[in-house]
RNA sequence: GGCCUCGUCGUCUAAUGGUUAGGACAGCGCUCUUUCAAGGCGCAAAUACGGGUUCGAUUCCCGUCGAGGCUACCA
């Protein structure tokens, strides 16, 4: 039986794209879960757009996915050799000619390409998401394989790689059907073996076209810079496409890797759905240990820090480390990293500095005039009796009464807890009372509301 | 235009001849909280359309419409 072999073929002409990295995806979870091997190759025979850079971002973003492939990175770029050995090969067998004709685009300059010799035939090829699909590949004519004997064109160079490297499987993105007939012409006239095929949907921007530039955030590392875990990025690329035949919506890597089958692929385009992977981003970070999640928010990889607020950071990632309910905040309400430190320094600022108070907020609840005072004395007075390390829950059945007894003609609850988290937090929102106390300390609750107390006196 | 592929709630999807067409995300409402989130409960929301086949079609067939892809001496 013949081992599974699938391939990562990333073109190292641009930025890591979502799709690409999806497709990588699946070719690594097939392979995994077959026992089999995954090859990585740059295909990077477009001399003019490939670059050095564009290669490394792309294994470290597949690498940051956690995803790995078996053996050396291959590029075609060094495999020049093979490929005119095995161009001449196919002008020698008669399978394709030399052929003399003016550029492209320079008509007056002549070139000699290299073309297939087109049998014409019907090439019927059986897709393992779409079933069997059928191309007269008489109009494609007797089209160019290589731009001269020594610089083959894509579609030879694929073939020749696939066949060199045993890979059993091509799993690609479904543009690439009707490319696959050309191609197997090409293993044709190499009396190569042909691989199984398999199609992947396209992943869709909202507007249902091809996810590109415009649609928004295309580009892998820059989910990795907002703070999307790579987790959940697997997590939700898997999921868009693919569906595991149970109720299971959290898979780790190894998890998909055991799950995945090709019987899972969808047929049809999914649609980029960043809501939905904000909120699986968000399962993923809650499951993360406080330091985890402490680390992640000082020092968010791929993210560029100015020095100074590296350094601010990295302190509060500190200073949060020691505080597991400031964590606790933030995993029940930021979606992403990026979110996390906006917190830290928005809405959740009041926990690290004394909040600047203003006297129309603090009574803006206020149903009998100037009765706020005795109200913040009357929590005073109650936090005061708190054990020193209260949590919420304590401080809550503490402070509770003070409201609930509060009559309704004199505004009710609002009328005491509205003053007393203002005074605590100086925001229009923040946590509620009960938490901001546990998490200043009773020392502070009571120096914020004697300020408050003293603002109004 | 030609060729190819696809078509279940707004989105990701489950159900392949018999279900009140299920779940998740988003939305809305209630609750909790008189802040903002989170949580709990609930509501609304789909088989593109038209013909067949069948006792019965989301499911099978044909057509229409719609969407996407390919149509390079790019990958």
């Amino acid at each position: 039986m013949n081992k599974v072999v699938t391939r990562i073929p990333p073109s190292p002409t641009g930025r890591l794209h979502i799709g690409t990295a999806r497709t990588a995806l699946f070719n690594y979870l097939f392979a995994r879960h077959a026992g089999g091997r995954v090859v990585f190759r740059s295909e990077d025979t477009d001399r003019a757009r490939s670059k050095a850079e564009f290669e490394e971002e792309i294994i470290e973003g597949l690498r940051w996915l956690g995803l790995d492939w078996d053996g050396p990175i291959s590029r075609q770029s060094a495999r020049t050799e093979r490929y005119q050995e095995l161009l001449h090969q196919v002008i020698q067998s008669g399978h394709a000619y030399l052929s003399k004709e003016p550029a492209k685009d320079d008509p007056g300059r002549e070139v000699e390409v290299v073309r297939l010799k087109n049998p014409g035939s019907e090439v019927v090829f059986e897709d393992l998401v779409r079933g069997p699909i059928n191309t007269h590949t008489g109009e494609l004519g007797d089209f160019v394989i290589a731009r001269s004997i020594d610089d083959p064109l894509y579609h030879f160079a694929v073939v020749v790689d696939d066949l060199d490297a045993g890979v059993t499987h091509v799993i690609r993105g479904e543009d690439h059907i009707s490319n696959t007939a050309r191609q197997i012409l090409i293993q044709e006239a190499l009396g190569a073996p042909r691989p199984a095929y398999a199609h992947l949907p396209l992943i869709l921007d909202e507007k249902r076209a091809k996810l590109s530039k415009r649609s928004g955030a295309t580009s892998l590392m820059d989910y990795r810079a907002e703070g999307i875990l790579p987790e959940a990025m697997v997590n939700y690329l898997a999921l868009l496409g693919w569906n595991p035949g149970t109720p299971q919506e959290d898979f780790s890597l190894a998890e998909l890797a055991g799950a995945f089958s090709l019987e899972g692929i969808q047929k049809a385009g999914a649609a980029w759905d960043r809501a939905k992977l904000l909120s699986v981003n968000q399962r993923w970070m809650r499951k993360l240990s406080d330091a985890e999640y402490a680390e992640l928010v000082a020092k968010q990889p791929g993210r560029e820090e100015s020095a100074e607020g590296a350094a601010t950071l990295e302190h509060s990632a500190a200073s949060l480390a020691a505080k597991p309910p400031i964590i606790g905040l933030l995993k029940e309400r930021a979606q992403t990293f990026n979110e996390a430190r906006a917190m830290l320094a928005g809405e959740l600022k009041c926990l690290f500095e004394t909040p600047t108070l203003d006297r129309a907020q603090l009574t803006a609840k206020e149903a009998v005039a100037g009765s706020t005072p005795s109200y913040l004395a009357a929590a005073k007075e109650a936090i005061g009796n708190l054990p020193a390390d209260a949590d919420a829950d304590t401080a809550k059945t503490a402070l509770m009464p003070l409201a609930d007894n509060n009559p309704k003609e004199k505004g009710g609850r609002g009328a005491v807890l509205w003053p007393l988290r203002y005074a605590l937090s100086g925001q229009e929102k923040s946590p509620d009372p009960f938490t901001l106390i546990s998490i200043l300390g009773k020392t502070e609750a009571l120096a914020r509301l004697e300020a408050a107390i003293a603002l109004l006196g």
